[in-house]
RNA sequence: CGGGGUGUAGUGUAACGGCUAACAUUCCUGAUUUGGGAUCAGGCGACUCAGGGUUCGAAUCCCUGCACCCCGACCA
């Protein structure tokens, strides 16, 4: 997109009321906008970060089988009543709210039910499972103290997967080949050499929950790691005098262990028949027995992962994003406006465009060092700059975000390197 | 929810209880510039979060409310 019809702009100041990292340069480019404490609207860069990190989450759930829906915002009381989450008694963060003819909503503030009670129509035999159902969504929760900018927000976008399988060994194969997805996940978006798969507490059908603990300075939990094993324990659990034996079984090296703060950027959850036993989801099996249905949960927030790799990749002059991540693969920046430069960038614009890559083109006329500051600030990973001074040698200058130094090349050669 | 802090042009800051609320930036005009947020000149933009009180006089002091930030608790 040419970025004179980029309505946002970036600021040199951050607004004097955020105070976490992630916000701060979020806001300044131009990525997101505050709307109260803990929600934030996702202005035209933002959607493009939150769409690429949608994407690959996306893939890695369909590679492992998982088949995208859309449940609705809006819950039904008596669902929720199932299960007994509908008591503010018992869950606190609910946003409810009333129909005109009086009967109560809420608004989600998590899944479980939802999925449960969907299934329950369509699974009745053991050939209907296993399945693994997710979906993309806004969820809401009335958090006392929302925090760091968009790591912990009131209304979040996040996916969330659960599985329905036969038995417990049915669904430990699924949790396994979860455990690789997300790994996956958090590697394309370039924080995976800083996540742990972190033991967390389990609950009553597991001794474990895992947690995907990144290590940073802006996490609020905290993590001991064994960095060699890439085996990781959440503070909770290990302190926990309960969970002395359990811990002995991880083989972890406490020679090796550190303790760090961390962000929690996904968890994965055994369920058992918590939930398929108040909705009461039964199959049944080859003997005709009615059998209960072994559910997991598997969940990322994609706002906070999104504030995870700025909190992580950023330096003085700004975001410096991952290829995969990036609202767009190119940066072109156009400087000087004599009608020889502009038609070499206009027409570089065009066979980018041509050929499908993502380009962010600054045909504003603005003086050098502000477009350079911007596109630092904004911190798409290649940049090519196109001046008098490159277009009389036929040449782009390319510059990774990365790297201090730049590149004279062809055009040509300039597109091979995206 | 407990504790602490802060609310002043779009943004960042200043202003002893006292003159027309100042400066920078953004934005608009013009000139000179044009490879790392240029320079100069001019201009627009604020009933100082809301409501009450003290005072001859309140952005400034007091009370109430609201909002935001931080620490803690919570995070099924």
């Amino acid at each position: 997109m040419r970025q004179s019809q980029l309505f946002t702009k970036t600021r040199r100041e951050a607004p004097a009321d955020e105070t976490s990292k992630n916000a701060q340069l979020l806001i300044r480019g131009g990525y997101i906008h505050k709307e109260i404490a803990g929600v934030y609207s996702y202005l035209p860069l933002g959607l493009n970060v939150i769409k690429k990190i949608e994407n690959i989450i996306r893939e890695e759930m369909n590679a492992i089988g998982g088949i995208e829906m859309k449940t609705s915002v809006f819950q039904n009381k008596e669902i929720w009543e199932k299960s007994n989450r509908w008591d503010d008694n018992v869950v606190d963060n609910w946003f409810k709210t009333k129909l005109k003819n009086g009967g109560e909503v809420g608004l989600s503030f998590t899944n479980e039910e939802a999925y449960s009670n969907i299934l329950k129509q369509y699974v009745s035999s053991y050939k209907d499972l296993p399945v693994y159902p997710y979906d993309f969504k806004e969820i809401f929760r009335n958090e006392a103290r929302s925090k760091s900018g968009i790591l912990r927000g009131r209304e979040f976008y996040w996916k969330a997967l659960y599985s329905f399988s036969k038995d417990e060994t049915e669904h430990l194969k699924f949790y396994t080949k979860a455990t690789e997805a997300y790994k996956n996940v958090f590697n394309r978006v370039g924080i995976g050499d800083k996540t742990y798969v972190t033991y967390a507490s389990g609950g009553t059908f597991s001794k474990f929950s895992h947690e995907f603990q990144t290590v940073c300075d802006a996490g609020e939990d905290v993590i001991y790691f064994d960095e060699e094993n890439k085996q990781a324990v959440n503070k909770e659990l290990w302190d926990d005098p309960l969970s002395k034996d359990l811990l002995q079984t991880l083989n972890m090296d406490i020679s090796l262990v550190k303790q760090k703060k961390a962000i929690e950027v996904g968890n994965i959850f055994t369920l058992g028949t918590k939930f398929s036993e108040p909705f009461d989801l039964k199959y049944k099996n080859e003997k005709g027995e009615e059998t209960l249905v072994f559910m997991g949960s598997y969940g990322i927030g994609l706002g906070r992962l999104m504030g995870t790799i700025v909190e992580l990749l950023s330096d003085d002059n700004g975001i410096v994003w991952p290829k995969e991540v990036s609202p767009f693969a190119v940066h072109l920046v156009r400087l000087g406006d004599n009608t020889e430069t502009i038609s070499f960038a206009d027409k570089l614009y065009a066979d980018l465009q041509k050929k499908n890559i993502e380009v962010l083109y600054d045909d504003r006329d603005l003086r050098a060092g502000e477009k350079f500051a911007d596109s630092d600030l904004i911190g798409i990973p290649v940049r090519f700059v196109v001046s008098d001074k490159t277009v009389a040698e036929n040449k782009v200058e390319v510059k990774k975000r990365t790297e201090g130094e730049s590149e004279l090349m062809l055009a040509e050669e300039a597109l091979k390197i995206l």
